[in-house]
DNA sequence: GCAGCATCATATGCGTACGAACGATATCGG
DNA sequence: CCGATATCGTTCGTACGCATATGATGCTGC
């Protein structure tokens, strides 16, 4: 992803002013909330992808990856819950992953339904490579605020959750 | 999209304990940046979807029909940088909605590369039923915050972009 | 003018994200 | 014990989001 895309334009064609249709606007998308989140979140998505550490792993595979190096074994819902992401979409990044060989599973003794996640030693070997590099992304998101705005702006975002 | 799927599980059978591969954990995927724009961003799309008043429209849509509703005329690329979507992306908007014939082109007299986009008819009739409602959604948004709040965390958001 | 470069729109491939529906299994209530 | 209900994981369909590649067109500078 190009970080910035829009503002890396040269040379673009000068655009041909049209009337609007009318309304003077109270409503601004640049202001709208949704908006702004969903513009910190590709921001946040291509400073991931440029500072991780690994051509492959994305977001969602990295706190995937993490949770199961921290918690040991899981089955795929309940990491799909600690991960915040729903059973058909965690399904496809196990998917992904086992392909890769960096998680395996085996069958639960207890619950005939359930998979036990766990990580190859691939991929703790992974997860410990990059391990580091999760909080220098982080701040690289945070970095044109304060210290003091960051802390608030996080303890901010979290209550919206 | 359910909201708050996550808290709605009544039922669970009790995860099995097993003890972590290790590691005093110094990284809180809970607590990344990223992570929690990523939620605030689900939670988001989930009001909208809910509050927007169209079975249909998501929030790229609704974008890309009010910036047209206000700015007459726009080119494909324009309209997707005034949006914040790569040509990719905003070509497969605009594909869904001129099928459902809420958006209509035309070729350019002055540049036979672009096509320049207006709205239909039911375009704007659309538009002017949901107009009303984009800040609905974001109040819902950002009802967990107080008003001094929400101001705080919009001006904060606004520099990360 | 024309060659080199930029932009426009399209297409393909991969990776989230979620609704809906499904079969298998587990659990709870009566 | 058994039927209603819930959870587990899967699959399908739709919609972003971006990298990359491509062909057509536009522009700039020499």
């Amino acid at each position: 992803m190009a970080i910035q895309r829009n503002e890396q334009r040269m040379n673009v064609k000068p655009e041909i002013k049209v009337e609007p249709t009318a309304m003077p606007d109270g409503y601004v998308l640049e202001d709208q909330v949704g908006h702004l989140i969903r513009r910190a979140h590709q921001r946040h998505t291509a400073l991931f992808i440029a500072m991780i550490g690994d051509e492959q792993v994305t977001t969602t595979q990295y706190a995937a990856l993490v949770k199961l190096y921290q918690m040991g074994e899981l089955s795929q819902n309940h990491l799909g819950r600690l991960t915040a992401m729903d059973p058909a979409t965690i399904q496809g990044v196990i998917r992904r992953l086992t392909l890769r060989k960096l998680i395996s599973h085996r069958p639960d003794k207890n619950d005939k339904r359930r998979r036990c996640l766990s990580l190859t030693a691939a991929g703790r070997d992974l997860v410990g490579r990059l391990l580091n590099n999760g909080p220098k992304v982080s701040k690289a998101t945070l970095d044109p605020l304060t210290a003091a705005e960051q802390q608030q702006f996080v303890a901010l975002l979290k209550r919206l959750t």
